[in-house]
DNA sequence: AGCGGTGATGTAAGCGCTTACAGTATACCG
DNA sequence: CGGTATACTGTAAGCGCTTACATCACCGCT
């Protein structure tokens, strides 16, 4: 490989005024032209561990999520990814499996890799996580909770999202609603349960919870449950899309119809979800938006002043009213 | 940050004994403890740039994707991180958006970055490509055509997969079927449009062609256009599952008995595929396969020697019948 | 006692780059 | 014409690390 003495010598000039001209230095037009010419000719191409070994910057940003799972983590690195080209940054993806050591390792790896991470961890508690992140590595969190301020974080705001709907479905006149709630300890669960339970207590309604794991298999056991016991809810509050899905497939085998005989709503607006029949209603998550937003954080602490100061770090969803839970009205063909 | 000379002179050896640390050389114990020790008191992390620098090494792989949207992407990624990461490998990311540029770019970008490169692009022909790759980064194409066997390949079957959907279909009596393609010089279409014509050349069978574009809306779009038509073939098979989805939803939409008056098929047998009603038939994917796979053979040239040869570069999908393209069978409760 | 072998350690030379500083050439001013 | 601001350019130091080579202590052997 090439090096900037290379070039130099080629071009007649030293390797300073090489240097300058890939970074875009004061330099003579003729200069540049030579170096260019001689760099061309010869594949120069900087090498990035000794820049970045002068520079301590490696214009790279670390996303650590807690896997690769579904199409959530998909959206989510596409929003940052988005962001990051039009910078000029690199992403390096990590996934952790929502387990602290592997979450420690892969923070301490990416050390020295990265200007800084974005980290996504929705089991693990930031306050148990921040003494894993090494001090020198600007972080932002992203749906996590229980940090003491130490890092900059973006919320989702899944209560509101979660009495929106349960407004929704009081005012179709549901007032048997039963939930099936995620995973244990995951907060995106526990915020969007806190929601209903909020909803729940401002009417009349009975509320009840069958447990979940935020997957369509199940969704489809809780479909099932609710079927075993023969007492069948007004409406079924999916606390997301995956077992929505799960939930509408057992009841479809039992001959239920949605949303006659029992509404039905999932939440994260996964874009299957208006191709079910009946087609969902849920709460649209803005997924790429967390991931850019998060990577404006993470930007405004990398370049400080550089960046337009983001407004707000809690997005809040959006509800989408479908037919799985509208009230007797006529099968639209949209 | 500590430096090899703060943590040799807390711990009374030259830097040298610190690097051999820090890489598993021949150290005595007493002074590996020692090292250790200051090490840890002084928060040291070796430096990795200059690390990389010396070595030459960056211990990460590119990974350049043509989009981020969908499942299959993060599946892929999936499976190259899960290998990566007991390599103790990186994963550098980036979407290159089909565009032969933007994909230069990103290449050229990556250069110095990365150890090597695994190359996704279904529309991007190769030997358009081949040029822009910098001929010092070893690369591994996943799923492209028109190589000339500069770089290894791993590919999906697609043609074997179509065929094997069209026998079944065949098999079940079905003789008017409609494929709904996709997107036009996306070259996982155009391989499993061509096992169909393959599959169907053996049989009586008529078979039309609807355009699609891998997308739900386009296959809704499909959906609409038969029935407009008022033409319903026997079977539709949906070039890949989303656009399988989109017709479903169409079908049950004008009250259309799916596998009753239509028997429909998809590709790539997304998790969700076994939760549709009528659960959907279609050509399982291995998706995570191919991306360790493909690291796989990446290995093979970073660390020659160091790797299992590996036996075949073409994964064979396989056939997955569900309800959706049964004949009249009873409505299984699963 | 002397010798070669062995294993642990230190010394020092870079890896390829950026950048402070100094130097040179040119222009512009009074 | 001296002085000084201006615009480039070159020299050289050093970023933090790995590693070839030299050194040294120590062992068992003849």
């Amino acid at each position: 490989m090439a090096t900037v003495y290379d070039v130099a010598e080629k071009a007649g000039v030293s390797i300073a005024t090489v240097s300058r001209v890939f970074n875009n230095n004061t330099v003579s037009q003729s200069a540049r032209e030579k170096v260019t010419a001689a760099a061309r000719s010869l594949g120069y191409t900087p090498n990035l561990a000794a820049r970045s070994l002068m520079t301590k910057r490696t214009d790279t940003i670390g996303v650590v999520l807690p896997d690769m799972h579904g199409e959530f983590f998909s959206e989510l690195v596409r929003g940052i990814d988005a962001g990051a080209r039009r910078l000029g940054l690199h992403m390096l993806v990590s996934c952790s499996h929502d387990e602290l050591n592997e979450m420690a390792a892969v923070l301490s790896a990416m050390q020295g890799r990265v200007d800084g991470v974005i980290i996504m961890s929705p089991l693990i508690a930031i306050d148990a996580l921040e003494p894993h992140i090494p001090p020198p590595l600007p972080a932002v969190i992203v749906n996590g909770s229980g940090g003491r301020g130490l890092y900059p974080e973006v919320h989702l705001d899944n209560r509101a999202g979660a009495r929106q709907m349960m407004a929704h479905l009081l005012a179709e006149g549901r007032r048997d609603i039963c939930i099936v709630s995620g995973p244990p300890d995951n907060l995106d669960a526990e915020q969007r349960q806190l929601g209903c339970v909020e909803a729940a207590g401002h009417s009349d309604c009975r509320l009840r919870t069958l447990a979940g794991a935020f997957t369509e298999a199940s969704g489809y056991a809780a479909g099932v449950e609710l079927l075993a016991h023969n007492a069948l809810p007004d409406a079924v509050f999916a606390l997301n899309d995956a077992m929505a899905i799960g939930c509408l497939c057992a009841l479809a085998e039992r001959g239920i119809a949605v949303p006659e005989q029992v509404a039905l709503a999932g939440f994260d607006d996964i874009p299957l979800a208006q191709y079910l029949r009946p087609s969902l209603t849920t709460v649209h998550v803005p997924i790429a938006d967390l991931g850019s937003r998060s990577l404006q954080r993470l930007l405004a602490i990398l370049r400080p002043g550089a960046g337009a100061a983001t407004a707000s770090d809690v997005l809040v969803p959006e509800l989408v009213i479908r037919d799985s839970s509208r009230r007797a009205c006529a099968p639209a063909l949209r």
